[in-house]
DNA sequence: GGCTGAACCGAAAGCGTTTTCGGTTGACAC
DNA sequence: GTGTCAACCGAAAACGCTTTCGGTTCAGCC
């Protein structure tokens, strides 16, 4: 059965060239419709599939874009990638393109793998994620010449092509909300200031807290890593202050979850004595007692449409700068986050009280 | 600075053929060792890095393989792929091979993409993951002459390369481990029996009971989705029964943090009254209160070796067959599963207690 | 001095497309 | 009848590499 394929046989068996057979397969307008017609006929029933590197090859394109995996920080973000993936990989397989994963080691590994694929060209362009306020691969591909459209923004990121959620307001509503529901000692538990992403939201609590006219008190800015135990220790800090906040803004759903074990700890109820508000809409909150409020952005529309950005790149139908898009974040009421309730803390006088619902733990924690 | 690269320039920069620059490059022992060494120089010098398309389509070789996303069941599973892919993309580019994201959105559509590879031939190989107990998908890709490694075992496995945690074995241990702090009422929430794995673990769960001396209790072997819900339904069937377990083996840690709210729900406390242990190893269920006792598989190294198992086959270096491996799940003990209490819950006595714990939710569930 | 065989290297034929550049028709107008 | 212009299609040159097949050289040997 070794069916010799390829343009040839077809060409042969209607007496056409190969070239004919090939820009009528490409709809070339030089070609009649009644040879396409014939010509796809056959190619149908032979089931002919053009060879992808001698295609490639020829047309000088790739037809390939690249998604580099943030570097593994042994966090659980990533849940993040299953679904942005699958948002690329679907709208870049309805055109014909295909999804390649990078995975780099290191920074220099990273770095590496840039320049070879800006000599190679078997990519023709790239994803990239996390990125920080000051991020080195901005000018690093532009440099290579490598078409790339970031999922987050940075200072270096003006001209180049991104998709960023727009985190300040995503903090302000959160912020804005929390007010509503009559907070008004209202704290932040945020990120390493490396992070693009942990400044916008810093910022966003700021102007939240503005707009419904509260002050910043004392305090109130922690920063931490975003972990369970970040947001745990964070929160602690802030339960010892002398004016505990009744409410929380947190970078993150892990850092929240951190936090409302310190507050469970401390003896009272996440979303009874202090409201809390998470960010990114992980299932998993969900799931947790009470539930989990936070924001949810949205991920396989936000894959799907940098595929999208990146392609109109990638052939010149458009210029990076011209490829600056905001997506938003919307507000996932559940359990943590309500009005404040009578009894609120007022300083360090109960802390420490036992929790009926701490680990009865019998191993580990 | 339109520097024409290839082989051209480097070959005339050393008054040597295309042929030889190529050979020696890929280190063919017909070239002398000193003519190799003055190639090396030259190409690094230049930078240079080969057309991967024109290498490609000369070779006949691709170098790449492609991975089958599990379809988007909208479950928290995804935590897997990062790790799984990260993996794999690693070993892989160590070879200088690439890796491709494959994302069907449906069976059908799934079967036309692994047509399309069969006469494309740009990936050279598939590794499959999710497997079912009579997955069609394993005579499709050999009746293709797809090579390809499944992450998952199957009735239709037996000639083909497949990498699986040994789901018996691991449930066999869990509920030995059950058995050996003391329980005697053990009971299995399980998966849709439809997919291997459920069935392998249902499996163990009773060699598990036998191993111990232990019988299956009537309404034991429960079989649920795998979801948040599914675990909580199932768990509250449980708890309704004349003799409720005392400990419960749950097909996977979403399950279990389900079971775990109609645990408390019903006025119990997870790990006091009655014990139960997940599956996968998730890092949200350490952040739970009491944290989950589960089961957890290496994910990296099996991405890492899913890879090299379709490396090898892809060259033929080794048959499907040859590459079989088992993986094992080990215990990550936290605070879900001690020694049966005394006040061991005998019937629904005590059922609708209203639990402190509960959510005290203010907008939605 | 001729023969043998390594050891090296070059020429050239692919690999399966795309794409440019002409060339051949036939219709239609002048 | 000549010229013009579309409309179609074929020839052939890339694309940049791999690989087969010889061909040359030179040491070593009889």
């Amino acid at each position: 059965m070794e069916e010799p394929k390829g343009l040839k046989v077809i060409a042969e068996r209607l007496n056409l060239s190969e070239s004919t057979v090939s820009r009528a397969l490409n709809d070339y307008r030089d070609i009649s419709a009644r040879t396409k017609a014939r010509v796809r006929d056959v190619a149908d029933e032979l089931g002919y599939e053009p060879n992808t590197h001698a295609r490639r090859l020829a047309s000088g394109k790739s037809d390939t874009i690249g998604y580099v995996m943030p570097k593994q920080d042994g966090q659980l973000t990533e849940t993040f990638l299953g679904e942005l993936m699958a948002g690329m990989a679907k709208t870049l397989s309805r055109r014909g393109w295909d999804l390649m994963v990078l995975a780099p080691q290191s920074p220099e590994d990273e770095v590496a793998i840039f320049k070879k694929i800006a000599r190679a060209r078997h990519v023709s362009g790239l994803i990239i994620s996390r990125t920080y306020i000051d991020d080195p691969r901005f000018r690093i591909l532009q440099d290579l010449q490598i078409p790339f459209v970031s999922h987050g923004r940075s200072n270096e990121s003006a001209n180049s092509a991104w998709l960023d959620v727009d985190n300040e307001l995503a903090f302000v509503e959160m912020t804005s909300y929390l007010a509503s529901l009559g907070h008004r000692r209202i704290a932040h538990i945020g990120g390493a200031p490396l992070y693009n992403f942990a400044r916008q939201r810093a910022e966003g609590w700021k102007r939240g807290l503005k707009d419904a006219g509260l002050k910043e008190m004392a305090g109130y800015a922690e920063a931490t890593e975003l972990s369970f135990e970040g947001g745990n220790a964070a929160m602690k800090r802030l339960l010892a202050l002398d004016e505990p906040p009744t409410a929380v803004c947190c970078v993150s759903d892990v850092v929240a979850i951190g936090a409302m074990r310190a507050i469970r700890d401390a003896g009272y109820l996440p979303g009874r004595e202090i409201s809390l508000v998470g960010y990114d809409g992980l299932e998993i909150g969900s799931l947790l007692d009470p539930p989990l409020t936070t924001m949810s952005q949205p991920l396989q529309s936000a894959g799907s449409r940098l595929a999208e950005m990146l392609i109109t790149i990638v052939e010149g139908k458009s210029m990076p700068a011209d490829n600056q898009e905001l997506f938003r974040a919307s507000l996932v009421r559940r359990g943590t986050a309500n009005p404040p309730c009578e009894g609120v803390p007022e300083g360090r006088s109960i802390t420490g009280r036992q929790s009926i619902n701490s680990n009865i733990g019998g191993f580990e924690s």
